[in-house]
DNA sequence: GTTGACCTTGACGCGAACGTAAACCTACAA
DNA sequence: TTGTAGGTTTACGTTCGCGTCAAGGTCAAC
């Protein structure tokens, strides 16, 4: 292993993923590891790929989802139908992530409301705020 | 059925879901509908914690994460004690969403940024923007 | 009185995202 | 040479979040 090439277990100390996650991740075409003999070794484009499938699952994608997104982050040498195409797609996923905030933004607002009236239960009832 | 009890099918319409789904959350304790003989009548509890249910799914959280957070929507008449409790989980509760979309944006920008250069490459091989 | 529309309770099925166990190779240190 | 610390494939198991019958109750309309 090199700094270009990462073994199975060094990507999953820093990623804190299991082997079988990644094996998986390969078979669903989301990551390709280069071999040597048997072993995968991982290349930084897997390690930028992996970063974004873990980003992805935690905003609530399904692997087919992300696998399908992977492919946007990838405006290279394609035809130039396929990167217009691409770059397309790329818009839409930009709005929907802009509208995904959005809706948080809004949640975390009337949560904060909620929280505010929890505030004052607490105090009609006699309980001091930790910042006095 | 009248404003405050609404049916079963009515929900679905409303909420775009099906009956198994709402039986299942039942199930699952996170919704409590009353009885009507055999039949189930959802509340506006019922509807505001659907609606906070399915906005979790899209975030990303388990039902068994929401059911857990959705206690913290209802500070009401409990022991101060338990008052003071979920109102701290709710804090952290809040710190976890900030963060969340906070990550979001960041994701957001470094994608804009993808976008961008997609951009320069189609310019280079000479295709016009819908805008010009 | 029977036909629908709408509801009910089981109970089995299924795809997604892995966990886990078995059996094996391989290289290096003791 | 015998561990042991890595890696490998194969394959069955598990949990979640419902879908999908099957079989039946109820009530208004015709």
């Amino acid at each position: 292993m090199n700094d270009e090439h990462w073994t199975i277990g060094h990507m999953c100390e820093v990623f804190e993923v299991t082997p079988r996650t990644l094996r998986f991740y390969e078979a669903k075409e989301l990551l390709s590891p280069v071999r040597e003999g048997q072993k995968r070794l991982f290349t930084r484009r897997d390690r930028a790929r992996l970063k974004l499938i873990l980003q992805g699952k935690r905003f609530g994608y399904s692997l087919e989802e992300i696998r399908q997104l992977l492919n946007l982050y990838y405006i290279g040498d394609q035809q130039v139908t396929q990167i217009s195409r691409t770059y397309e797609l790329g818009q839409k996923h930009l709005a929907a992530m802009i509208a995904k905030r959005d809706e948080l933004s809004e949640a975390i607002a009337e949560f904060q409301e909620k929280l505010k009236w929890g505030e004052q239960v607490l105090a009609s009832k006699g309980v001091k705020k930790a910042a006095e």
